[in-house]
DNA sequence: AAAACAACAGTGAACGTTCACATTTTGAAA
DNA sequence: TTTCAAAATGTGAACGTTCACTGTTGTTTT
């Protein structure tokens, strides 16, 4: 009789249907343990039946949880919406995964450094945490990081792992990984490295990349020489600009470390250019492990940064700190990538 | 006297503040005609000295609107959940790009064909529609999308264009596009043109592209030979094994035009292999022009859907139909870019 | 000056859950 | 039986909006 004939059913309609308390309904389907095995059985399939679903509104409204997670990408330099950088649209594969497995969903949304994202998605109820994706100048995240963290907002970050910034950041161990990408270039008899990237602090990541670099290569007795460093962000455009650059300064050099893969496209693209035979004048090694590394010729030699891993690490820190437990950063291992373009 | 001391501020809060009722609150900052322009910026500006902000749940939970799209990508075949069809990743940014400036919050997940997607969005008010990106079997998609469309609702999909689909659909105009890729050959003076990818009906795009292609063949006096075309799915992979059946077969031909970028690429791969050498030998024409394209050597040429257009169009269209006011379905032409593998 | 009408603001309820608490049922111990 | 705690269910309210009305002004019309 309370019944209304037309609509979605509610929670009410299985109720009446059931025999029982609306508010059994929602115990019931929930997996409220306080709910006999039987009703909850009976309820389940007349849930079923009458294809009834949680309004997720009213649900999140009530207990104040939305289960969702918001994912921001946002890049500095953006020259173009559909140009996102690939590896992030890598870990947007794990990540989706992730909170998929957590029985999360997942907003996501490009943003420019200046807008008010905080405000759009935890403030508003729409996610209770964040999840920032985003290269560049990184002084210019601090101010806004401590400001979030201040606020109360929940948010895990990926990037350079640093005790100075707030928040819990996730990343890889770039300094591992840069000592591991020098090794393997200094074991193939390299001795003039040029590294291709932005060097300085305000990069932390690909500082700790260069640092790294810098560290193998002393440990074999070899002093860098600063003179083959040139800054380059991470776009294959920047990369063959560096690589000219380099190029172009008559410096003696036998390897490139590029701080990412798009860089280091954009340099062997010099190097052809130039005349250069990759990796027979000088081998080259990236960063990232993106789609294409593999698909130019020679194949890049790179560094694979453990995306699976850094979905999940990310997702589960996250759900951590909403949840009241703050787990500490985390450093995840490089993987060095062999292919053609650093050994014959 | 009614405010709560802690926690985030309500329209109430605001209401108190600027001695005015709760609904007026509401009423101004949703841009509600009714309220007079004094009152409204009044509200306004407490409301951000507050840092108030609508609560998302509650607004959806009463309106019934969720301002919320999810973008559904199913594959059928998934070998790794972190390898997504690249095409559909620059998609992603477009649709990302037009759903924001529509003001909408966009939901995404990845699905397998055998789950309930519709009953997780839609039904329990998550989202207002869908967007269904993928390749696979369209056979299996059509029984679903009749019963989506059934049971009221609102989605649209990217995928080939025909009438006999139920649901609006927005895609290529694969047969105009398979055209341009064949008169392109033909202009370079081939004559035995190789289609690698499924060319049945039950994948609908490439079979509009092979349907294209043969139609520029004829225009040009060339009949199309059936043991030219081998069946491949959207992966390097298959387009290696594709290629490397053809070279197999022993058979003549001068160009391949393959059904997607990640086919060409392996196709490529295989020729290369074989000691043929591209454009010289065997001219390749590619489709989606993804942004390992340009990476090749040579790089290759391809047909570029317009992937802009498409999220615009996407978002339009449901959103549209979501308003009760159905748009046809559209087709949007493709563009030939050239590059070094089909021409000297 | 009365009537009519906008323009604006207020009132009460409703959206569909989940929460805190009260109440009933159950089964075992006394 | 009676007693009592534990298990299971019911009750009423609350989450923070938006909606449909009702009421109050002030402005125009005749």
């Amino acid at each position: 009789m309370g019944r209304k004939p037309t609509g979605r059913p509610t929670s009410f309609d299985i109720a009446y249907a059931a025999g029982v308390s609306q508010p059994t309904v929602s115990r019931a389907l929930r997996g409220d343990r306080s709910v006999s095995e039987k009703t909850r059985e009976k309820i389940q399939k007349i849930a079923r039946e009458l294809n009834y679903t949680v309004d997720k509104n009213a649900s999140s409204l009530r207990s104040q949880r939305a289960n969702t997670i918001a994912l921001l990408f946002f890049e500095d330099p953006t020259p173009d919406e559909s140009m996102i950088n690939p590896f992030f649209l890598a870990m947007l594969g794990s990540i989706t995964k992730a909170t998929a497995d957590e029985g999360l969903d997942l907003l996501i949304s490009f943003q420019r450094m200046e807008d008010d994202w905080h405000v759009q998605y935890q403030d508003s109820h729409r996610a209770d945490g964040l999840i920032l994706l985003g290269y560049g100048d990184y002084t210019k995240y601090r101010e806004r990081m401590a400001q979030l963290a201040k606020q109360g907002t929940h948010f895990a970050r990926w990037g350079s792992v640093s005790s100075d910034s707030s928040g819990v950041t996730v990343g890889t161990d770039n300094v591992g990984a840069g000592r591991l990408a020098g090794e393997h270039l200094i074991a193939q008899g390299r001795k003039r490295i040029a590294f291709l990237g932005h060097a300085d602090e305000h990069y932390p990541e690909f500082n700790g990349r260069y640092l790294g670099l810098s560290a193998a290569m002393r440990n074999a007795g070899i002093e860098p020489d600063p003179a083959l460093q040139y800054d380059a962000l991470t776009t294959e455009e920047e990369g063959r600009a560096a690589a000219q650059a380099l190029l172009d300064s008559g410096a003696d050099f036998d390897a490139i470390f590029a701080a990412s893969d798009l860089i280091a496209i954009g340099a062997m693209r010099a190097l052809a250019d130039a005349g250069r035979s990759v990796p027979r004048d000088v081998a080259v090694v990236g960063f990232d492990d993106i789609p294409a590394a593999s698909m130019t010729t020679p194949p890049l030699t790179t560094v694979m940064q453990d995306i699976r891993g850094a979905g999940q690490i990310l997702v589960e820190t996250l759900l951590a700190q909403i949840e009241g437990r703050d787990l500490p950063p985390r450093k995840l291992p490089g993987k060095l990538i062999v292919r053609g373009s650093s050994s014959a």
